[in-house]
DNA sequence: CTTCTATCTGAACGCCTGTTCATATACCAT
DNA sequence: ATGGTATATGAACAGGCGTTCAGATAGAAG
């Protein structure tokens, strides 16, 4: 039998990326199968080249759909041109949206290796977008004299590596809230880059 | 043919880890199958049994033995009292032993997922007794009125995971040298753990 | 009511996987 | 020289892999 009801055609796609997406994160995606990814889906494996090319194009879809939701939830922000308020809203911005996409955030830095070298590109392409609006940040409030650091382009992957921390211990309900950790990590880099 | 030459029970079983940790470090652990590290070594993939129970034994036994060679290196500095300087210590000595091995850091936490919940719970509390030993640093820092961290659990964290970014931009030969990096680092940190 | 098309199945393809084991060899000790 | 042992081979095992495709079905369109 095929088709078991209806048309499934943007159901199943969809369907497919989240299955995908948590199996990654999960395990790793040189460790998931397509039968899996089509079990979780309830449906054969042969059904999923109907939604990606291959495997790999499934990865690449997962990875540049979250880096371009990051730069575009950010470019949509009403920004700050005072270096210090702009980096406490990048601060809490990147907090927040990572928080809430830790499956996401985990592929996506976990499964570059297994980009081909095309795709690696144009994934690395976005991630120093974001990253390069992050030291422009940086770089005016050095200029202004507000912040001190040795180094903007180290300080914004000092910066990041710090934030990322996050999403390996957080858990809601735990012992801190979101705003308190967003505090908490305001204060310590406030701290870090001002003299 | 068997034994090609000599005995080779002493050689065989390092350079097995050495090829192994290279492979799972470049591709991934489940990426990497038994016949690829053989063939690195120049032998079957059944020789590998007489060296490793399996697969999974030699992704731990290589993950143990760099988490016990990094206790044991910062157990056997001469330690400072002062919070200060202990935590400047701290710093470099976990930014100069981590870039010496590049391999065996990215396996330690890229890997963990691979790992049996028993060796996961093994490493991992091996992990804590390090991560607990920057903790009292700043624990005692605090006590002291030295240092001003809202959540010395957090701060250790952060701290841990802004020098881990150093691995992966840091290059030899690069724009700066290792003393300057140490340098830049020690600065964000102080700063960061200070009022 | 028929036709058409999107969607899915299920089997098949060739290849790769971790692991085992009988067998063969090279060396060491006697 | 002989026997024993450590070490390696190479074939085999059962099963899984990504991917393809002819054929079946369900629903939409006329």
């Amino acid at each position: 039998m095929a088709r078991t009801q209806g048309s499934h055609s943007d159901i199943t796609g969809p369907r497919i990326r989240e299955a995908a997406l948590g199996l990654f994160a999960r395990h790793g995606f040189a460790a998931v199968s397509m039968r899996q990814i089509a079990g979780e889906v309830g449906v054969q494996a042969g059904a999923l080249y109907n939604y990606t090319p291959d495997k790999q194009s499934l990865l690449f879809r997962l990875m540049q759909d979250h880096m371009q939701d990051l730069l575009t939830a950010y470019d949509d922000l009403d920004r700050f041109d005072d270096p210090k308020k702009a980096l406490c809203q990048f601060v809490g911005f990147h907090i927040r949206f990572h928080l809430q996409r830790p499956d996401e955030v985990f592929i996506a830095y976990m499964e570059l290796r297994n980009l081909t070298p095309e795709n690696f590109a144009d994934i690395e392409a976005l991630r120093r977008r974001y990253e390069d609006s992050l030291e422009s940040i940086l770089r005016k409030g050095q200029e202004s004299g507000q912040f001190s650091v040795a180094d903007t382009k180290i300080a914004t992957l000092a910066v990041i590596a710090m934030l990322n921390g996050v999403i390996t211990w957080y858990r809601s309900g735990g012992r801190l809230s979101l705003d308190e950790v967003e505090q908490v990590y305001w204060d310590m880099v406030r701290k870090a880059v001002t003299a």
